[in-house]
DNA sequence: AATGAATGAGAATTCATTCAT
DNA sequence: TATGAATGAATTCTCATTCAT
């Protein structure tokens, strides 16, 4: 139950000129995330799309994926808007790498945190101060995660969807191993309270990002959480 | 701490030909949501504004409010496009009336059934049981309610965030109330717990609105779900 | 040459219901003019048509007649919309009729006065007068006829054109005859000069229109443009 | 009083993509003529705006501003509609851009000749042969500067009307230096004048443009007309 | 005759995407 | 690779006109 619940798939990226008659394709398509993809950075072109990826939280964030123009987000970027096509096939593709690669880091980062903890109570408060601590890091992603990610209904149900649910196995595991070890009384379904306790955790997160977003006050947060929740799940 | 969190304002509606009041009017108001309202149309038009605000749910839940066309909802909902403008004055409105008319319908059922019950703890499990409940009902209001809304970022700053707070709080005060009689532990912030709650609450509905939706789950989740936040909150 | 110069056909109008299905008809109509008409004052009909007329001038007057909504013209009028389609076949037979029933008025007028004046000159101040004079009395009708007449290039092309080269030709008639008797250069076209007075009188009402058009102004500007006039034309 | 009576500011024009700036910025202003501006595309975009415009006073010219589709225009300039909101900001500003390049050239010109004359009576002649001989090289834009900048009132209130005083005020200029000197007779008011003479050449432009159209005639007509009011202000 | 709710064709405008340079 | 001018499909909303009552 410490590997990654998020497939690291899709690394790759659209190199310049892959793109084909794609306009207004994406209406249709009912995939939204076979990509074609090389490897980019001769030179330096993997800066340019991390600029690009960086200057998208910002935007997506401060005005919905839909309100967002893929100018505002060239611009921010610093870049032309044609550019943004050389390095994402769509406007919603760049929401898609945009949500996997920050994902990626947030799972790979938990994949490594996780072994280090011994028991199912110690492993879920980690997971829990992971999913606050890192969201406090980064108040735009936060946002982005939380609020974003569903503006796009199709990218939500096709996309999002699956990963979002490997994500709840690898905490239902732990609710499991807890059971099984006699630390988690057993009459609660471990998948529902993986669901609960991330919708909890999404919950507090949405609100500290639409409010004030306080910094330390997710993390403290956290604490009290994390709590609530051995407590509830006390034997 | 009986009394409705939501305000029961707004409950008239349109009729038909405020146009011209309505027009653009949105455009320099500060408040998205204070419409001219009068009588439904006499004649036979009274259920015009329902049946569009019912095709709306449907469709909204369907595709999602961006991907959904004005024009699929007059369809759905049997009316010419230019209808819908006689009794909404945008697509956006639209979307506020839907969750207006909605949600009051389930908080004003609230105010009815909280007083029924004395203590803290059977006041926030009815809460939780009636959040679920009523969303059981209706699979694609739980749609609208947990991701279509935040589909229109401006919608969900401007209207319904405050409206949010205002449920938020009156869970709050449940937990505070249970505080002060010391029938829950006082060593977590009530803002936080009801936040917490629901956010649980809707992590949990959001799966089940997204996955097979299954008739009873929900309902049957919601014990597990009281029981986990009661024992959790146990002094 | 004491006769109108407009003809004084079309005193009809449609009577209510003789409407066919005409709906975006008009797009390429080639004549807007010809019209059902009939009796219409039973009981006092004719009143109502009168009242929305009435209600056009200052309308049309106030905003141009495209950016007039047929709504606004019935609720100025006190009617409902559908009310002005029993008289009118369509929004621009409304503003052909109100022009033809307010320049009938004034040629009718005009008809009658000019015989009272025995030589040229004096039948070219007179038409310089009341032409001015008459516009005085209705501001906005002078707006409606100098301004928003040509807003329908249609109507201008197609049915203002004739009735105004009639105007035209009434007054060079004048010219001319002022010619043959001596009393007026012969080197000058007559019909140029009637363009050149409509023109001016046009000019000056407009200016007078837009501006603060204070009482009395333009019947003190009469004076001296037919003395312009008059001594322009001087042997 | 030889300066010309027009500002000659707005040179400049929006470059594309000066959007984002542009956008819906003429809701608001004031005065709807303040236009960001930008050197034109370089590249080859830089005859587009030309292109748009002279395709613009064809289509108008024939067809009227309300009448006539924007997709009309994009049509008979060889550019895709969008294209025409790379340069202009709406429809009425097309309208607007349009009058202020021609009447600019107008003026410009008037500018450069009127010092040449060294009395008012000549002076005077000028000006009118001017007007009726500008007009007469392009029959389009007679019709425009005539016929379809009176339809949209709003323009015309707005944008033309202190143009078009202005223009007056240098006509009335030469006027009362003509009394001044007196070359011309005095019981006249000036700006009447001015109006009057104005209105004439209006006038016998806007026949000249629904009529005909002679070659040559406007240009014979003018110096009737000047004859006609030069005899009359003698003194 | 009058009403006004309903209709739906139509039009301006936007913006993701392309492609010539 | 990068640019940004150009494209044009698509969409919301308006409003003249109709027609059931």
């Amino acid at each position: 139950m410490t590997e990654s619940s998020f497939s690291s798939a899709r690394a790759k990226r659209p190199s310049p000129r892959a793109r084909g008659t794609a306009k207004r394709a994406a209406r249709s398509e009912g995939a939204a995330h076979t990509r074609v993809t090389t490897e980019p950075g001769r030179k330096r072109g993997g800066d340019k799309r991390e600029r690009i990826l960086s200057a998208a939280v910002r935007v997506f964030a401060k005005n919905g994926f839909y309100a967002t123009r893929v100018s505002e987000v060239a611009k921010a970027a610093g870049v032309a808007d044609g550019t943004i096509y050389l390095y994402f096939k769509s406007k919603e593709d760049l929401l898609v790498s945009l949500f996997e690669s920050r994902v990626e880091k947030l799972l790979s980062f938990m994949k490594g945190e996780l072994p280090k903890h011994a028991t199912a109570p110690e492993r879920l408060r980690a997971v829990i101060e992971m999913q606050l601590g890192l969201l406090e890091g980064e108040r735009d992603l936060a946002e982005v995660v939380t609020v974003i990610l569903r503006q796009s209904t199709k990218l939500m149900k096709e996309y999002a969807h699956p990963r979002f649910l490997a994500y709840l196995d690898s905490i239902a595991r732990i609710i499991q191993d807890g059971q099984a070890s006699g630390e988690f009384r057993r009459d609660v379904s471990p998948h529902l309270v993986a669901r609960a306790a991330f919708g909890a955790l999404d919950g507090v997160a949405l609100t500290w990002a639409l409010g004030r977003a306080e910094q330390g006050a997710l993390r403290r947060s956290a604490g009290q959480v994390a709590d609530l929740f051995l407590r509830g799940l006390r034997p």
